[in-house]
DNA sequence: AATAATCCCAACCGCAAGCAA
DNA sequence: GTTGCTTGCGGTTGGGATTAT
């Protein structure tokens, strides 16, 4: 009844790819194409599974792959684009000519998420921490404030933990936009590490008073005032504001489907860690499909619907390689 | 210099979609 | 409509490289 696995587990090698395994299964390609992955190892002659293979190939192998570091576009339209579909990697990486998904995840997963946490954004919701906070103290009476802001900070934890424990967060820019001596370039160089331990010190003076005072704690976007940047318009849905760091304008989105403006109806809490949508990091259904329809089957191919009237979403049509509207 | 801690990325795993028989 | 295979995808992990102590 069960599926044939992939491949023999007895007989393919695993782990770190050689150099001869590169070349067989590169040369092979080259003559043959791509068709029957299950067959590519036995016919090139490698001790692989097909799977295997696939991927050395997609994610290495691929001519057209770029393995450089990614630029500051690069970074700015995988946070765009992540603030829209969430960790839909694949699409997030057609935009980019070169990557890859594993490329794109990789470097989210290693960079960026702690790039927006030390700017204080939560990387799940792009909203600054601290509206966040803002939104959890407003709309709750007192009493419960305390234990939905425990929660949210079990939630952020790990970002915040890693903010709290660095001495400093590298922002180091690039050498291009050092040049350009834009204001970014300023606060980072300079005012960036001269703040960093009175910034850390007020975020956790300021994250004890949200749970242990909760109704006097917010706005704690004051927090940020002397660091350097300002979150304008928190008091609004906290659609609109700009925070350049690294050569990067930071304009979060928002999801088409946002319906009352919580955070929490667009990102789960799964034990220390968000996701947007359910574990699988699918966008959540909107409805219920009865039965055991996958959560990712409707929402993969559905298109994924942008603001086209938005102003938030200000990638050029044309700069995309696989425009998605 | 040695060791520990952390970072980073290639590779793996398992689920789900698509398709053909 | 069902079954089984291939492919695509996102989450997770192993281990080498780098940095800190």
């Amino acid at each position: 009844m069960g599926r044939i696995p992939c491949c023999e587990k007895d007989n393919v090698k695993r782990g770190q790819w050689t150099p001869e395994e590169d070349n067989k299964l590169s040369s092979y390609i080259a003559q043959h194409g791509t068709r029957n992955w299950r067959l590519i190892p036995k016919n090139a002659g490698l001790q692989r599974c097909g799977k295997s293979c696939r991927l050395r190939w997609t994610n290495y192998l691929r001519p057209d792959l770029k393995h450089g570091q990614f630029s500051d576009a690069e970074e700015q339209t995988i946070v765009k684009l992540h603030s829209i579909v969430g960790n839909r990697w694949s699409i997030i990486a057609a935009q980019l000519p070169g990557r890859t998904d594993n490329d794109v995840k990789n470097h989210w997963n290693t960079k960026l998420k702690k790039k927006l946490s030390g700017m204080g954004i939560d990387p799940v919701t792009h909203k600054p921490f601290s509206h966040l906070m803002a939104e959890i103290a407003t709309t709750l009476e007192p009493p419960q404030v305390a234990h939905l802001a425990e929660a949210a900070l079990g939630c952020f934890k790990d970002e915040m933990l890693h903010l709290l424990t660095k001495r400093r967060v590298d922002f180091q820019l690039q050498q291009s936009n050092a040049a350009i001596g834009n204001a970014a370039a300023t606060y980072i160089n300079g005012k960036q590490e001269e703040h960093d331990d009175d910034t850390i010190e007020k975020i956790k003076l300021g994250l004890s008073r949200a749970i242990q005072e909760p109704d006097v704690l917010l706005p704690m976007n004051k927090l940020w005032d002397s660091a350097g940047p300002t979150f304008s318009n928190l008091s609004g849905n906290c659609s609109a504001f700009s925070f350049p760091v690294s050569g990067f304008q930071y304009e979060p989105l928002t999801f088409s489907n946002e319906r009352d403006g919580s955070p929490w109806n667009q990102s789960m809490c799964t034990g220390s860690t968000c996701t947007v949508g359910d574990r699988q990091g699918r966008l959540p259904e909107k409805e219920e499909n009865g039965g055991e329809s996958r959560a990712g089957k409707e929402i993969r191919n559905e298109p994924i619907v942008f603001n086209s009237d938005s102003d938030l979403w200000d990638l050029p049509s044309d700069e995309l390689m696989h425009p998605i509207v």
